[in-house]
DNA sequence: TGCCTATATACCTGATCAGGTATATAGATT
DNA sequence: AATCTATATACCTGATCAGGTATATAGGCA
């Protein structure tokens, strides 16, 4: 994968938080708009953005698309997304983000856990995707 | 600092390269322009664009002027600099790169030994220094 | 003084992008 | 079948950017 590439999708802050949201959790764009407070069309944007270069991919749930970080990584997309988990904590929004994730419950279409059936993170990451509790 | 602010200064092959190669050393205009092999201009306004956003400083040698990475680095951009170093060697033209910085001697402008000393009263004494030594 | 060298900048062009409004589409539901 | 819901896309605008050409500038030097 192209160093260029990743740090292009990195560049915009949506784009930005919408992958650090996904290094926890595989969400459906009506999540993000929930946790991002955006409009969906801007939401459904960036994430053709980034599915357009290999990012993230789909699927579908009933009436929701489901996205994820590919769960094959090629390692410099890996490092990157670790050095992002490092780097976002001296900039509280990530934070709040995070936050509002774990008190998503129902209040937007399906539990988080149903998304999650199938999904394993990988290796590095693992445990830090266990710190956020997705229970509905 | 803005993390989005790193990721735009990423998020260009020209520049990577440069941030790369300062890594490694302070490096002139010439030395860029002979390692990258690109146009002065193109050079020059990419590294402009870096010293727009606090990427890198710069302080004159006689006729030349020294690009370094800032000497106090925000904790993000160190990890993202690290991260970078880590991930380059998938990608060649970083390594050519490097290979090049090593065998520039004095091809170009001043011996590389020069810049890595803060120097300010040895400008008469500067010619006869010869060996470079890269730090790695 | 005036020229030289290294570097920076002004200006132009075409490309990409972010964000908005309006509309389309695919699958689910009735 | 028609309709509803979640999501995607077409189209528009203004901003930024990359790269090119031509020119400016600052300091060193004859």
């Amino acid at each position: 994968m192209d160093l260029v590439r990743i740090y292009e999708c990195f560049c915009d802050r949506t784009r930005l938080r919408i992958l650090h949201l996904l290094t926890k959790s595989p969400l459906c764009v009506c999540h993000f708009e929930e946790i991002l407070g955006e409009a969906q069309v801007k939401i459904s944007k960036h994430l053709a953005y980034l599915r357009n270069r290999d990012m993230v991919t789909t699927k579908r749930e009933q009436n929701w698309i489901i996205y994820s970080l590919p769960a094959r990584r090629a390692d410099e997309l890996e490092r990157n997304l670790e050095c992002l988990q490092d780097c976002v904590q001296t900039e509280p929004v990530f934070k709040r983000d995070i936050d509002k994730l774990s008190k998503l419950g129902k209040s937007c279409c399906k539990p988080l856990s149903m998304f999650m059936r199938g999904v394993k993170g990988r290796r590095t990451n693992a445990k830090r995707q266990s710190s956020v509790h997705l229970r509905s």
